[in-house]
DNA sequence: GCCGTTTTCGGCCCGACTGTTTTCAGTCG
């Protein structure tokens, strides 16, 4: 069990409890242990009672649920809880912009008890009738219902990964078994683990432990199987691992007589079966970024905010990781929620850097900040304290509602702000959970390169933003990207990998990726401007 | 439910935003 899937009892038991009505700081203490939790680098299994204590958040009650999770896979108070009330009640409740009130009355007033009963009460305009409910909220609703319906039964690209890794091993004696599907294509968000293989099913079910479902499973995720015979394999693997441009570019190629499907297989793994003009045209094809391409670490948080870890030891596990340096960016004020920095905790922040930058051989910590785009478009602090930092990320964390136009405004703003030196995660989005916001990323791109402003692939994976489409189209215009982890823990910062896969996507050079110059030439590049 | 202590109780983050109101409730980060 993963910290995060042991974090997620908790934050369950939290929702539901406030649904319930229960008192108000026992639910804050389960938020803020199911935080501290997914934050940590420990593995809590086999620790005992007293061992749990010690941490921060976890008392007598809270370390016996963590045993009893790790002991059964369960936790009581939770079913109690949810047995209350229709099993639906958790969904509503993990649908944004719902929260325990109104989802109570939807309960009560109109007998709403499913995402998809929602969606369908507001086609029929009944959440109007209800007070506090109007138009716009029943519009937001609605479209915010119909996320999470779409969103359900998919996966992030991370969490299968590993799964599927183990389950192919399984078949590994049988080389005509391969995985196919938006899983080989590294897309972020993915439907389970695709298979196309030349056993029969019955074999793959054997063999891969496979329960015996219509849809069946391994390790709790669908297995989608595709059969085919030997003759069949190279173009049926063809198919379904490229995008349907790809795939009938390729068949031109094929039909040409250009190349050989062995070749097209050989030449554009999986991940690089996108876009069809690599295989028409004469121009180059880079190889992708790899991750000991990368030098250094740009975004992380720390106890200054809301991370995990002390600066002192996110520097010391980057040297360990073998990173050259590290751009340290907590929140800044406005954050309140992150525990964001004021001032004069920005000038303590700058001493500390300072010391260590003393005693680290062959390693630089540089000042940086992730300033929050306010919704005008300006950034969190005074030109002036602004200019005190090395590398300031500029992002968006809220205020996510606005239309295309205003929320282009708003990054242009925050990008032509003279010491903005990367875009921090433009669109905001948390994968599964909620769409964000899309801004005209053309506009944006030209601004970020007349600007001198490098763009952020986020590498966390909720976020993975942005999408990898726009990266080669950054790559033309000059910019430099950034594989950031954003960064809350000493784990997450390999979350990097995840960054690096996508951008293997594009064909950019690795050389405009900005995290893979050394630390002197990072220096030069933060100075440029 | 946890934590710190003026140590066995009392306090616990709070401002912004949105859409609904006509002064505020709910939700989010």
């Amino acid at each position: 069990m993963t910290n995060n899937q042991l974090a997620r009892y908790f934050t369950r038991l939290a929702r539901i409890m406030e649904f319930h009505g229960e008192n108000f700081f026992k639910i804050k203490a389960y938020e803020a242990v199911a935080d501290v939790l997914k934050k940590s680098d420990l593995d809590f299994s086999g620790m005992s009672g007293e061992e749990l204590e010690k941490i921060p958040g976890v008392g007598k009650a809270i370390s016996e649920k963590i045993i009893e999770i790790y002991q059964t896979g369960n936790l009581k108070t939770l079913e109690k809880y949810l047995a209350l009330y229709p099993p639906g009640i958790e969904d509503l409740l993990s649908i944004k912009g719902l929260g325990p009130k109104k989802v109570r009355q939807l309960w009560e007033e109109l007998g709403v008890c499913t995402p998809g009963e929602l969606i369908y009460a507001c086609e029929e305009n009944r959440l109007t009738s209800l007070k506090g409910f109007g138009e716009k909220t029943q519009e937001d609703i609605k479209q915010k219902a119909a996320f999470f319906t779409a969103s359900k039964g998919l996966y992030l690209f991370s969490s299968i990964l590993p799964v599927a890794g183990r389950f192919v091993n399984l078949l590994s004696d049988h080389d005509e078994s391969v995985l196919v599907g938006d899983l080989a294509r590294r897309l972020p968000v993915v439907k389970g683990i695709e298979l196309l293989t030349t056993l029969e099913m019955e074999e793959v079910r054997l063999m891969g432990r496979l329960s015996a479902d219509e849809v069946p499973e391994f390790e709790g995720i669908p297995v989608f199987i595709s059969s085919c015979n030997k003759a069949n394999f190279d173009i049926e693997q063809l198919k379904l691992t490229s995008s349907e441009l790809f795939y009938s570019s390729a068949l031109d190629s094929l039909n040409n007589g250009h190349m050989t499907i062995k070749d097209i297989l050989k030449k554009f793994e999986p991940y690089r079966r996108e876009n069809s003009a690599h295989i028409h045209s004469k121009g180059q094809i880079y190889s992708p970024v790899a991750p000991e391409d990368i030098k250094g670490v740009i975004h992380v948080h720390t106890t200054y905010s809301d991370g995990s870890q002390s600066l002192a030891s996110m520097a010391q596990h980057c040297i360990d990781q073998g990173y050259k340096y590290l751009v340290v960016t907590d929140h800044s004020q406005s954050a309140i929620y992150a525990n964001g920095l004021l001032p004069d905790r920005i000038t303590d922040q700058w001493a500390e850097v300072d010391l260590l930058n003393t005693t680290m051989e062959d390693f630089t910590i540089f000042k940086g900040i992730e300033s929050d785009i306010l919704s005008d478009g300006t950034l969190d602090y005074s030109q002036d304290l602004l200019s005190g930092f090395e590398c300031v990320i500029a992002s968006v964390h809220s205020g996510l509602k606005m239309d295309s136009d205003k929320a282009t405004e708003r990054l242009i703003k925050a990008i032509e702000n003279p010491f903005t030196r990367i875009l921090g995660h433009p669109t905001g989005r948390l994968l599964l959970a909620r769409s964000g916001y899309s801004p005209d990323m053309e506009k944006v791109l030209d601004a970020c390169a007349a600007n001198n402003v490098a763009i952020e692939i986020n590498s966390n994976p909720w976020r993975m933003d942005l999408d990898w489409i726009w990266y080669e189209k950054a790559f033309h215009k000059g910019l430099y990207l950034s594989i950031n982890p954003d960064a809350h823990s000493l784990s997450g910062i390999s979350d990097i990998k995840w960054g690096v896969m996508v951008a293997a996507k594009a064909n950019i050079n690795p050389d405009c990726i900005l995290n893979k110059m050394s630390a002197a030439e990072f220096k030069n590049w933060l100075q440029s401007k």
